[in-house]
DNA sequence: CCGTCAAGAACGGTCGTTCGCTTTACAGTG
DNA sequence: CACTGTAAAGCGAACGACCGTTCTTGACGG
């Protein structure tokens, strides 16, 4: 009955990935909404039949590039716990933010851009919210861990909330993307070792 | 000869009030570019020829809103500066915190929404960049002036930079503002509360 | 020769903006 | 204080352009 006449299916996902590329380039340039699909299928080399044949909608298209880009950050932070090492809370901070300034510039396009639209994207779009709302959930479980196990060595009061530690911790990660871009003088280097500087004042059982 | 029929400056002053809270509310709602000038008109209760009297473009309202909410909390950070209190950084830091959170839900209408997506404007509208731009410098510096008192007061090392000290302070204020939209489980109160333990550690001269 | 993939013209709808008209409110006048 | 001239203030239908999406058509491989 079917003559199936398939094209490998690697192809398939290079044409997916390719639009992906292309859309997450336009859309870091220029913002999700005031980005038309007419940009996007240009910058794909595609036509607008074939982007519709892969992606359903423009919502559809936005929440997979912000599911790629900030599920890539998130599962680095899981792997970090993973490794199951219990850095400092200096460290881990200081470690995260390089880490995060180097996964999103290595890349012909600054993900963190598209990042920050992600950020008012998910404010007003319930799918996107729904991608962003677990990804940095669990950044933020990392550095709630850290805390915990800063709070068991000592570091921190027992009686501190070890969410709202992690989130302090967290803020320093969202504030070193959003102020790289918008006032450009902030070196991730320099920003890792005032981090280090300032999380370095708690008193430590351990040295 | 003429009979200048003027309406008194107040009216006019508040009809341009009238239109900017109408078009802040509903671009906290739904964002800068997915809100039509048809949405802000009808919620202006005016007409869409009144409107453009008062604001030659959709572009030109948008950054006098912008102005109006970044502009208003830079005003606060300067006057901080002014009033001369040398506050230890982790109380300037966590007290900055709960300035802007009372500053932005005091009003019917969330500021930080209209914060959130203005950082996104400003990376693709250079009339928004401009304005956003030396805001949040405004309210850096006054974080770069309390490290630099507090190096002097021996809180900080001598040789760190004080402007990557200044830019990680006011990461927490970024990093509160945007956890509470996106993840809704941050307290303002609970939060200044982590920051005050976090940034304690650091040996002070005075105490 | 069937089914898939890609192409791109075309669609209805909505966008930001304009413009000619009406209404409003005040200064001058007697 | 009533009247009137005049320009500002307001209105809203209408505009061309562009939006996201669809659909017909053709090419190609199994």
């Amino acid at each position: 009955m079917d003559g199936v006449p398939r094209v490998p299916e690697s192809h398939l996902a290079a044409r997916r990935d390719q639009i992906l590329d292309a859309a997450t380039a336009r859309f870091a340039a220029n913002g999700f909404q005031a980005t038309g699909m007419a940009d996007v299928i240009a910058a794909s080399g595609l036509s607008a039949g074939a982007v519709y044949r892969y992606f359903r909608s423009k919502d559809e298209l936005i929440a997979a590039i912000v599911e790629r880009v900030v599920g890539a950050a998130a599962a680095r932070f899981e792997q970090l716990l993973e490794d199951d090492a219990a850095p400092d809370p200096a460290e881990a901070v200081a470690a995260a933010v390089e880490m995060v300034a180097e996964l999103t510039t290595r890349g012909p396009v600054d993900l963190s851009r598209v990042a920050v639209q992600a950020w008012g994207e998910a404010l007003r779009n319930p799918g996107v919210h729904a991608v962003v709302d677990p990804a940095y959930r669990t950044m933020r479980g990392y550095f709630v861990e850290i805390a915990r196990r800063g709070q068991a060595a000592g570091r921190f009061p027992a009686d501190a909330d070890p969410l709202h530690l992690g989130a302090t911790m967290m803020s320093s990660v969202f504030g070193f993307v959003l102020q790289r871009l918008l006032l450009g003088d902030v070196d991730p280097a320099a920003y890792a070792a005032a981090l280090r500087v300032t999380w370095a004042g708690a008193p430590s059982t351990t040295g």
